[in-house]
Formats: structure tokens, sequence, C-alpha cells
RNA sequence: GCGAGAGUGGCGAAACUGGCAGACGCGCUGGAUUUAGGUUCCAGUGCCGCAAGGCGUGCGGGUUCGACUCCCGCCUCUCGCACCA
């Protein structure tokens, strides 16, 4: 019998598997189910990493075992496919991003094959096949025609959500645009990233300093129309339901942390006019207990958002943030000039910078007053940038002895501070000046000697009755920005009415479920532009305009992000052929949920929560069975590059010593062989007192320690690089690539061969 | 700062509900094959000790017949988040 040759044997059966459809999974289980995914990869140009087969060896190895326990497994394979990197390539090179997609998608599979993963290949997917997009732009439909009803926390169809009175008297546009005000996928006018040198809108991360991370162009913010979708409706389910699912803890915390509810109250101070007399608060106040809270604050008060309003009496002044609509108001002759200077430069920082971590605080102060709602003194209104538009009302009351940002503000400006809360228990005085933490009231009036959690409760209630505040929930996630100016994504199915001049009149319909998919139009130029017009806006004009009903309509030119093919396609690899439904509702029924769901820790908020949302929409509206899509999830670590070595060389050429090294020593590769272990710290064989640094990073064209599937799978064979990638150490941690170690594992598996063959008889 | 996770040989690590600590691999040592080096194969390898034996899962305590595993306190490291009022 012959040696161990993987490169015989694997493609052999991987062959027999395909001609004999092994793995093909049938339409509905026959008896326990399970469904164990990987997350899909985007096809990049690069083909696999080996960073890959890691999670796909571990789901391979659960569908396997599944299987043998007579178990019904689905376990499928698909690609993210549309994405930046395509766009890109095809701009450099002129090539149909479709083209090298398709190219990418083929090499892929190629290597999937060969690390023989057990996958039902006739259910596999792109997010760029026309078929899928139909379906994803279906699904869009379903957002676009649903509004969330707070009274059942729950997405109902747009027909039944009720209209007033006034806006039903204002006629059918007024109501119209009451519907599109309310849908789940809504237009809003929102601050965007430009820069126009890339041409193109940046998402925050990709700004830093002001400039853009490549090629570092300057970024302005500018408002520009923009799809929504309002996901903050969900917030509060989003996080609830999190409950029940198996993920480790950390997900979890993740997601409750971007989700970020927090409770508190909102509080209306008064704006007087200038000059105004003492009774006009008195009047102001006497008008309020009558009528009580507004659920929109009118320009008379600035309304602000706290989870403390037990230190309400140590409130020494009131930020506002630059955007804040009622700056111009506040802002006296005096102090426009610096106002507006420094709402100019805050205009130009990403949110990014602004929240850039240990930045000085800044400000302006806008020369007017508003009146504490309690004790009726007059507090000064300031602008700064800590206090971000898009969080709460935009808008705080100061409390700088009981919270360090606003105590950092103080100091800086010279502001009084003023301590409410004392430490109850060890009586520490508190340090600095600063005591954040819950305790009991001092010289808060009335209040003096409460508990934190009794004054919050009665203080609540006061305010309240005398219709200067209520209760209020806020989350720090915001709506989701569902736009982008690209080429490479699923257009909207979304037309925008045209009057006789050829101007968009407002009106908005959507495009009709069986004229679905709307595809990409052919574009020899789809590179981004000079303005923050999308490429689509240059689409030929029989597939720009449309005329419907006697009407001309312009199609949507803006396309949706990766996210969208992403959100759903757990779904479609269920009944990925059908062309009435984006899945059979009995098939869903029988397979959903996702048992096991292996990836990358990095889609631990984004992809894992948008989806969530879509489901919980599809949930709502009856095309799903259940309200989460994923039961047990496990994220599997990253693989690093080999370890590298880094010893310093004088300008003689010495070694030096790691922590002895001087600004003139250079650093120089070791190979791993010269080094060892002593101790704590890693030294030169030759030279046991040099130390070295040790380090693994991650793997990088640039750092040149990229390994490819493919060399491995030639030099050791598949099931070497898949067992060696399950014996690394456990899935979740960060570790680096050995190629020793996948050696080491050929050495055990060619050991195993021999347990069993006798290579020295003859060939039988 | 806040949060989560992890500390076991020279190294990566295993040990499922408390029941023979260190499987498997790397490295190292010895041997076989080879003109030699490399490759390949076989054996050994937690630490101390010639041995008998003793000691060992970050440190200190506790529960238990029995603790890597459970509880309390401390130390170290890694990762994530970080002006969200």
């Amino acid at each position: 019998m012959p040696r161990y040759q993987p490169s015989r044997i694997e493609p052999k059966w991987q062959a027999w598997w395909e001609e004999h459809g092994t793995f093909a999974t049938p339409r509905l289980p026959g008896g326990r189910k399970t469904y164990v995914l990987d997350m899909f990869p985007y096809p990049s140009g690069e083909g696999l990493h080996v960073g890959h087969p890691e999670g796909y060896t571990a789901t391979d190895i659960v569908a396997r075992f599944e299987r043998m326990r007579g178990t019904t497994v689905m376990h499928p394979m698909g690609f993210d496919a549309f994405g930046l990197p395509a766009e890109e390539y095809a701009i450099r090179t002129g090539t149909p991003p479709r083209e090298s997609t398709e190219r990418n998608i083929a090499n892929f599979t190629r290597q999937l094959r060969m690390l023989g993963f057990s996958y039902d290949w006739g259910r596999t997917l792109a997010t760029t096949d026309p078929a899928y997009v139909r379906w994803t732009q279906w699904i869009f439909l379903v957002l676009f025609d649903t509004w969330f009803d707070p009274a059942v926390q729950r997405g109902r169809p747009i027909a039944d959500l009720p209209i007033p009175p006034d806006v039903a008297t204002a006629g059918p546009a007024a109501v119209a645009r009451y519907r599109d005000d309310h849908r789940l996928a809504y237009q809003s006018e929102a601050p965007v990233n430009w820069c126009p040198a890339l041409g193109t809108v940046l998402a925050n991360e990709e700004v830093i300093g002001g400039v853009s991370e490549r090629g570092g162009h300057p970024v302005v913010r500018i408002p520009l129309r923009q799809w929504m979708l309002r996901i903050t409706a969900y917030a509060d389910r989003l996080e609830r339901e999190l409950d029940g699912l198996d993920w480790p803890a950390s997900i979890k915390k993740l997601q409750c942390d971007w989700i970020g509810r927090s409770t508190g109250a909102e509080v209306d101070f008064a704006i007087l006019p200038p000059g105004a007399t003492a009774d006009a608060y008195d009047r102001w106040k006497a008008a309020r207990a009558e009528s009580g809270f507004p659920a929109k604050p009118g320009s008379d008060v600035l309304r602000i958002y706290t989870t403390r309003p037990d230190t309400l009496y140590g409130v020494t002044f009131m930020v506002i943030a630059p955007e804040h609509p009622l700056v111009d108001s506040l802002t006296t002759a005096a102090q426009r000039t610096e106002i507006e200077a420094y709402r100019e430069a805050a205009s130009r920082k990403s949110d990014l910078d602004r929240t850039d971590l240990a930045r000085e605080k800044s400000g302006v102060f806008t020369g007017s007053s508003v009146v504490h709602p309690l004790t009726g003194a007059a507090v000064p209104v300031w602008v700064a940038d800590y206090v971000l538009a898009s969080y709460g009302t935009g808008a705080i009351m100061a409390v700088p002895a009981h919270d360090d940002r606003d105590f950092e503000f103080a100091t800086a400006f010279g502001l009084d501070v003023v301590t409410v809360v004392e430490p109850v228990g060890d009586g520490r005085p508190p340090a600095g000046g600063l005591f954040a933490g819950e305790g009991r009231a001092v010289t808060s009036g009335p209040y003096t000697g409460l508990a934190t959690r009794d004054f919050i409760a009665a203080v609540g209630q006061d305010l309240a009755a005398a219709g200067v505040g209520r209760p209020a929930v806020n989350y720090k996630l915001r709506d989701w920005l569902f736009s982008r100016q690209r080429f490479w994504g699923e257009p909207f199915p979304i037309l925008h009415e045209l009057d006789a001049h050829g101007n968009a009149t407002g009106v908005i319909r959507a495009v009709e479920p069986h004229e679905l998919p709307v595809n990409l139009p052919y574009l020899t130029d789809f590179k981004p532009g000079d303005t923050p017009d999308p490429p689509l806006s240059r689409s030929p004009d029989d597939w720009l305009f449309v005329d419907r009903d006697g009407r001309r309509y312009r199609r949507e030119t803006n396309t949706m992000p990766q996210w969208a093919g992403s959100c759903w396609y757990y779904l479609r690899f269920l009944d990925p052929h059908n062309n009435d439904r984006f899945v059979d509702p009995e098939i869903e029924k029988a397979w959903m949920p996702v048992d096991l769901y292996i990836g990358g820790a990095e889609h631990a908020v984004l992809h894992l929560l948008y989806s969530r949302f879509w489901h919980k929409v599809l949930y709502d509206r009856g095309h799903v069975s259940q309200a989460e899509p994923f039961g047990k999830l496990v994220n599997q670590g990253m693989i690093l590059g080999e370890m590298e070595f880094t010893g310093y060389r004088s300008a003689k050429g010495g070694w030096v010593s790691a922590e002895q090294r001087g600004a003139d020593d250079v650093a120089a590769k070791v190979p791993a062989d010269q080094v060892e272990k002593q101790g704590e710290h890693f030294v030169l064989r030759d030279a046991p007192k040099i130390r070295v640094e040790s380090r693994a990073y991650k793997m990088s064209k640039a750092r040149g320690n990229v390994v490819n599937p493919d060399s491995v799978v030639r030099d050791f064979g598949a099931d070497s690089l898949r067992l060696y990638e399950m014996f690394m150490g456990p899935l979740e941690a960060t570790k680096p690539w050995s190629t020793t170690g996948v050696s080491g594992v050929r050495g055990f598996l060619d050991r195993c061969w021999r347990l069993v063959v006798d290579e020295r008889a003859d060939a039988v």
C-alpha cells in the first residue's frame, strides 16, 4: 500500500460526493433538524484567507456529526458579493464589477470545494444575483410598507396608520406625507461626511482628524437626503429579546451597549425674553401647570434630558450642541461672532473627532440664560461640542459636582461647582470635588436628605405635576443610514414623481412587487462624481425615467449598503430557487431558527443587529414564524501571522538587548530558530543575554505574512489544514499561525495512516 | 475609566456534570536509516532527586472523602467600549 497521499485521496472523494449528491439537503427535514450556518464570505480578489476555514471547519464537524446521528442537516454556503472593493477594482481596471465578482466567486468556490466541506452546493447564492436582489428589494418594500405602532410594540401595515384629523382634512398629499414620515424606511436630510477629492461620502470610521483615512483629503459635513431605516423603533425589543439567545455574554453586552438604553427625565427650562420681569416667569409657570408638558418643546423652552434629575439643585449652567435649533435665538449680539466661528469649526469635525478620547473641552457662552424650573434662578447657556445633537434633546443641564464631563468643562471655563449629593456609608469625601455615584441629597430644598432613588421618584412626580418634566427613555442607537452614493449595490425600488418641468414633487411610490427586481443599468462610467450625486444618476434615460398612470417618475439613484443582502440570506438558503416568494412559509417554519451560527466577532454589532431587526419586521408582518433568527452564536477569533522576532543592532553591527536599546539602534528580523525562551523573555540562542521582542501581527499583504490555503493544501493536504486549525486552540481565541504546527499535524495523520495501512506490504 | 474573558510543562494546548493533571502537536534528548546534512521512522521528555520519594494547574484562604474545575480576597494579561448627559 502507498503512503498517505491527501493529493490523491481528497479530490477523489470530493468528486464522489458531488457526483452522488452526498450532502444535498431535502426540502423539509424528515425528523430532527439542525441548521448549521457560517457567516458567508465577501469574495475578495485575494481568495480565501486561512481564517475562513477555521469557522467553516468547526461548523462542518458539527454538520457531519449530526448527519451521522440521523439528523437532517442544513449546511449551505454563499457569497456576500456587493461592496466597495469590487467597485474600486472596477474603477481602477475598467472591468464591470459583475465580471470580477463572478471570477472571485468561482475562485472561492474552487477553494471551498478543495477543502472538502460538506455544503449543499445546490443551495449556493450570491447577494448580487438578480433573483436574489429581487427579494432584497421586496423586503425593503415590506419595511417601506410598515409603521411601528408603539401601543402594541410591533410593526403594522402603513394602511393601518391612524391619520390625525387635522392631517386628514389637509388633503391626500398631507396624508401621504404623514405616512411617509412614519414608515420604517423613510427619507431624511442627514449630515454626512462628504469628501470632494474622493468624490464620495465616507463612513465615520473612514474619517480621521477631519481628513479622509485614504489620501488625507479634507472632509466636510454636508446635509444630504438619505434613506433611513427606523431601527430605533425596535430598540427595546432588540435589547430585551437578546435574553433567550444562546450567545456569548460579551456579544450580548456589546449589542446592549450599542443600543444603550438609559432611563431618566426630560425637563423644560423656560426661556424668557430679554428684560422680562419676574412675574413673566410666574405667568409661564401657571400656564404650564395648566396645559401640562407638551409633546414637542416650543421655542420658549430649552428641553434637556438627564438620567439624574436628583441633581437639579446642582445645575450651574446649561450646554447645547452646536447644531441645536435654539442656538441662533439664544445667541446675543455680543456673542454672535464667536458662536458662529465655533459652530463653523464644529461642522467640519466628524462625530468620531468630536468624541475623540481625552479631548480638551471647548465651548462658547451664548450670552443668554434660562430659568431653573425648581429654584427660578437664571442659568447661563453655553454651546459646546461635547454635547451631541443626535442624542436625547441635544441639550443638557450641567451638574459639574456630579458629572465628570461637566466638571471638566466648569474647570476649563471657571464655572461654579455646587455639591448636592453626598456619598453614604464609608463617608469618604468626594475626591476632587467630583462624585458621580448615588448617595444622599444635600442643599436640595425640600428634597434634602433623600436617597438618590427616592429623590428621582419624588422629583419626577413633582415635575410632571407642574407640567415641566416627564420620565423619559433614551437610546444611543440611531436610525440606520441606509443609502450609499455607490454603483455596486441594490437599487432602491422607489420612484420619485416629477412635475411638468422635470422637478421632483416630493411624492414617492414603490415599484410594484411584480416589477422586481430593479436591476442595475449598464454603465460605462460608474465612478463617483464631483458632487454627492450617485453614479446611477448618470444612467441612460430609459432606465432613469419611467411612466406610470400617466405620470413621469425618476428612479431613486442611491443604492443600498452591503449589509442589505446579508440581512436575510439565511432565509433564502432554505428555498433558494423559489420564484414566488422569498421563502416558502412551510419550509421556513420547518428549518428556522439557525441552530448554530459561527463567524467573526467583527460582526457582533452591525450585521447581527441589522439582521435581527429585519427579521423582527418580517415576523411582525407575518412573513416568518419566529422573532429571532439565530439560536446559538459562536465567534471565532482571528488567526494572526506567524510569530515574528525583532532584535536590535547598534551602529557597529552588534546586537543590543531589546530593553536597553537606544534611539539609533535599528530593528532587525530574527529567524525563529535563532531564538529561545528564557523565563518571561525571548533571547538569542547564541547570546542568551540579548533579549528580542516577539509578536504576532495581523496577516496583511503589506507585511507579507499572509498564508494562502492553496499552498497549505498543496504541501500538507486539506485534512491537515482543517485538523491543524482545530488544534490551534480555542475557536474563540486570537492566535498566531504556525507552519511547523501544520507539519506536526501532518505527521500525526501519517502515523494514523500507518496504524491501519502497512506501507511495506505489496499493493493489494 | 467602564465592561467581558483568560491565567495549567520550554511553547500551542487537553482534561464534558468536582474523580488517574499535562491527551495531541511543537521543541528538546537518545536511537535507527543515510557517505554527511536534511528528510523519514522508533523511544524518552511537568519539576526536584542517583534512588526511594517529594512537589506541582497565577498568589492567599475556604468548602469537600476528593478541587485546574465550586466559593471569597488579591495579582497579572488579553479583548471590547469609551464625552450618549
